[in-house]
DNA sequence: GGCTCACTCTTGGTG
DNA sequence: AGAGTGAGCC
């Protein structure tokens, strides 16, 4: 591969701390990504090794395709791959919780991720410990419950990671975000500023882990710079401190996450706040035409404030005159019409992804619809629908819009005999209606049993407590009492996949509700759901954007322009050029800015998105397109706001290589073939097994997301493991310890968020009794251990990428190596399961060191059973290869439910809704 | 040119 | 909720 001058220069700059300005199309991840290959290359005689470095991404997406081009580089550069999973590539908020969850650090091994659905869940449930209803408002009234609670996210988060100065909030404010935090510990949870904040004290306080922050980073690479906020600013200053060479990558013109706390200013200053700093610019695009990196540019040279630069052409693609359109329409339909038929017309131009290479003609994933708000899909999506083009996201229909969705909601109103507002109570008679037009093919009988469980269920409600009344226990047991399946429910429009879907989607609600809620009693969890389903649902749980996040059908891709961010494709449509659409007004109503004065953050401004911000955002969609660039408007008439043209499109105008109407010379055709993109498939150990147990199971849980029932114990097995976890790490560092610190061991690690005082008066006993067993059989072995809790990453064939962590690595008394697998009573997974995840982690073990693991062993801490083998060379391949042939068939979606009833379905929470269990059983 | 009043209402990653 | 916008009026 050639580089240009600058290029080549950002790759050879390694020893002083580098800034790369990197245009949209310059190649930065191949830049970063040699640069990276390099310092390995060049520094392996100091003893620099993947371990080493770190590279911080944007999103997973984006850390999956670096982590993918270092690796493909590694081999071509240095033949091996050899401990590249150590390399840390990937977000911040997971590198903060690694640091959390990790020897030195122990006190987080107990908490859990709290999403954003759960922390508002959280705040509602307790709107006074939360702070909620004690927070104040400028004009001296306080926030509301459940009214506020949203805003009162947002405030939290900017107070955490918008680098407030704290003495100019008001006290009441800060008291109240202080008791947020309280409560999070109480109940041990991390929620995402959290993770970031925590992680950044630690480092700032904790001196073992600045040590080993200290001895093992010496690279830090910084991806999507630009939209960096204070406190993650904050994080990568304490490494770059404490030794750590830095590269930061970014484009300014890029910055559009600025309402999430981004701070563009940290690219700006950056070489006056860093030491020695090299700048370099990558001003080459290599992805579009003249025609677009023209126009582009000049929409953003319009904006002050950006660094001085200037992105240039290198006729990436060529550009002939038609590429680029900007059309008028009457209204908002003709212009939807219009872009399906373009679509059409598109199909088959022949078309080259790089000008030496063979041409072929453009296939529907080759084209994308980026819009800037969500609102604007619905006519588009409908059009496509009519003219039959296959498209990808822009699902607009609201969970609770459905007719399944709506028959549970009622059934949850008649178990907790709860009356909506402005609807007459829900009866036998009106839930039979409903559950019939839910779920289409039901027969009568079916729905008579579902009527008979919930009247049963009903009546035991006011009884109390009762393991059969866990709400995701009620919700699977009813499908299974209607006998719901896949295959017997939807009609020719409303597929038996569509409606398992939004099934699976109600599961996952009820977890994130019933976790928060858990120790309500039934009857007041139920009216609780009830108002919550009735009130707060619909709006948690916005619009289905369909993820379907393995498979990769032939469609064209209906997004916001957020989320094209990275991406790229020949054709692109920037459709609604309205004013007060795009650029975007801003919203009124209750905002921080009612809660806590400007002048305390620090770039207020940046929060409330500026027309300059928009123009970033409008620039980012243009420079997706690679050749053909079609932006387009129509007023709609009714709505006042919106019957002008937006300023962009004619700035748009402005631009020499851009037509006002549609010439339509039809290019000349080809064969449509899909651009041959390979992007890996990462699958986690953890997943895979759920794959072999059952791969509908895995279907079940995975694509559709239905979840188990909750357990009272749940946490017992995580809690013995985490207690392992301190007694390997610090027997490694040489403080093996002793029975005597079993208690304290128990004490600091046991969390069990569901448990009732019985059950965890037992988990302490079973917990220390397991500990003192292992220390008594195993304390000799202590002092000959290699590693706990090692990563490992095996790339298979096909692009399938396998994570998974051995939980210990050691020595036996022979010198032979093991490979050491802990399992608590918790687990019900079938010994078989195991020694397959122990051979691919012996696979990983080999692939991160070099060396061979010479047994595999699975302790069962309660019982104290050790299955001990040799690992077999050939029993590692024809498991890999099985590996292999799984993630084929998740990628293609191949997931069949067992032929008939089998060992797995006897353990299986999902049985219920996959069929009838037979009357021998 | 300035004032009033009716009308409208975004973006979403992170384990 | 309440801020920004734009039509209509003087």
């Amino acid at each position: 591969m050639d580089y240009t001058q600058s290029q080549a220069r950002a790759i050879a700059t390694i020893d002083r701390n580098l800034q790369i300005i990197a245009c949209a199309g310059s190649g930065k991840t191949q830049v970063i990504s040699r640069r990276i290959v390099k310092i390995l290359e060049s520094k392996k005689d100091s003893g620099i090794k993947p371990a080493n470095i770190v590279a911080f991404t944007f999103t997973e997406k984006a850390a999956g395709e670096l982590k993918d081009r270092i690796q493909r580089l590694c081999f071509e550069h240095l033949g091996t791959d050899e401990g590249l999973a150590e390399l840390y590539v990937g977000t911040i908020h997971a590198y903060c919780l690694n640091l959390l969850q990790q020897p030195p650090v122990y006190h987080y091994l107990k908490y859990s991720v709290l999403t954003e659905v759960q922390q508002r869940l959280l705040i509602d449930r307790n709107s006074k410990k939360s702070g909620l209803t004690e927070t104040p408002l400028l004009d001296g009234r306080t926030l509301t419950r459940w009214v506020d609670s949203r805003v009162y996210q947002t405030l939290l988060s900017v107070l955490e990671e918008g680098g407030v100065k704290a003495r100019t909030v008001p006290t009441a404010v800060r008291e109240a975000a202080e008791k947020y935090r309280g409560l999070l510990d109480e109940k041990r949870y991390l929620d995402y500023s959290g993770m970031l904040s925590r992680a950044v004290a630690e480092v700032k306080s904790n001196r073992k882990l600045r040590e080993k922050i200290k001895n093992s980073v010496r690279y830090l690479v910084v991806d999507e710079y630009q939209d960096v906020n204070p406190l993650q600013e904050a994080l990568i200053r304490e490494i770059a401190d404490l030794g750590a060479n830095l590269c930061v990558v970014g484009d300014d013109d890029q910055t559009i996450y600025q309402w999430r706390g981004s701070d563009v200013q940290n690219i700006i200053t950056f070489a006056d706040r860093y030491p020695r700093v090299k700048t370099e610019r990558l001003n080459e695009n290599f992805r579009s035409s003249k025609g677009i990196v023209f126009t582009a540019r000049q929409v953003v040279e319009q904006n002050p404030d950006r660094l001085s630069k200037k992105m240039e052409s290198t006729d990436a693609q060529p550009f002939e005159r038609g590429d680029i359109l900007a059309l008028q329409f009457a209204d908002i339909h003709k212009e939807a019409r219009w872009i399906a038929r373009k679509i059409e017309w598109l199909k088959g131009a022949k078309y080259r992804d790089q000008q030496d290479k063979p041409a072929r003609g453009l296939t529907y994933s080759d084209m994308a619809i980026l819009v800037r708000a969500w609102k604007d899909a619905a006519p588009i999506v409908e059009a496509l629908r009519d003219a039959e083009v296959p498209y990808l996201g822009g699902g607009m229909k609201s969970l609770f819009d459905t007719a399944e969705v709506q028959a549970i909601r009622e059934v949850f109103y008649f178990l907790a005999s709860h009356t909506p507002s402005g609807c007459s109570a829900t009866s036998a008679v009106s839930l039979r209606k409903s559950l019939g037009e839910g779920f289409p093919g039901l027969r009568k009988e079916d729905i008579s049993a579902g009527l008979k469980f919930l009247q049963g269920i009903r009546k035991r409600i006011p009884l109390g407590n009762d393991n059969q009344l866990f709400l995701q226990r009620v919700y699977l047991d009813l499908l299974e009492a209607l006998s719901v399946r896949e295959e017997r429910v939807g009609t020719k429009g409303r597929t038996g996949e569509v409606i398992f879907f939004n099934l699976g989607k109600f599961s996952q609600l009820i977890s994130d509700f019933e976790r928060i809620h858990f120790h309500s009693s039934p009857d007041s969890l139920y009216p609780n759901f009830a108002g919550f389903l009735e009130h707060q649902a619909a709006d948690y749980y916005p619009e289905e954007t369909e993820e379907t996040a393995h498979a990769r059908p032939d469609a064209v891709m209906v997004m916001t322009v957020h989320q094209a961010k990275g991406m790229q494709w020949p054709a692109v449509f920037v459709p609604c050029l309205r004013a007060n659409r795009f650029p975007s007004r801003r919203q009124g109503g209750r905002t921080i800015w009612n809660i806590i004065p400007e002048k305390a953050v620090p770039n207020a401004d940046r929060y409330k998105g500026t027309k300059e911000d928009e123009r970033r955002l409008f620039y980012v969609a243009l420079t997706r397109a690679e050749k053909y660039l079609f932006c387009s408007w129509a007023p709609i008439p009714d709505n006042q706001q919106q019957r002008r043209v937006s300023e962009f499109f004619t700035d748009l105008t402005q631009s020499e290589f851009v037509l006002g109407t549609d010439p339509s010379r039809l290019p000349p055709r080809l064969k449509p073939q899909a651009r041959v993109a390979d992007s890996p498939l990462p699958i986690t150990f953890s997943e895979l097994r759920y794959f072999f147990q059952c791969p509908y199971d895995f279907k079940l849980r995975f694509l559709y997301g239905f979840d188990s029932p909750v357990n009272r114990a749940l946490g017992f097995g995580k809690s013995l493991h985490d207690a392992l976890c301190e007694i390997h790490a610090e027997s490694i560092r040489g403080n093996v310890p002793s029975i005597a610190d079993v208690p304290n061991l128990v004490q600091n690690h046991l969390h069990l968020p569901f448990a009732n005082e019985e059950v965890r008066k037992n988990s302490v006993r079973g917990a220390e009794k397991a500990l003192r067993q292992y220390l008594k059989k195993h304390g000799e072995h202590l002092t000959r251990l290699e590693h706990a809790e090692k990563t490992i990453e095996l790339k298979l064939a096909e692009g399938i990428v396998v994570s998974g962590r051995i939980d210990l690595i050691r020595r036996t008394d022979t010198n032979e190596i093991a490979i050491v697998d802990f399992k608590s009573g918790e687990d019900t997974q079938p010994q078989e399961m195991t020694r397959l995840q122990l051979q691919v982690y012996a696979a990983g073990y080999q692939k991160a060191t070099g060396k061979d693991a010479d047994l595999v062993e699975i302790h069962n801490l309660e019982v104290g059973h050790i299955h001990r083998e040799q690992v077999k060379e050939s029993v590692i391949q024809s498991t890999l290869s099985r590996v292999v042939d799984a993630g084929k068939q998740i990628r293609d979606l191949n997931l069949p439910k067992h032929a008939k009833w089998c060992d797995a379905c006897h353990s299986c929470d999902m049985v219920g809704i996959c069929r009838t269990k037979p009357v021998s059983v």
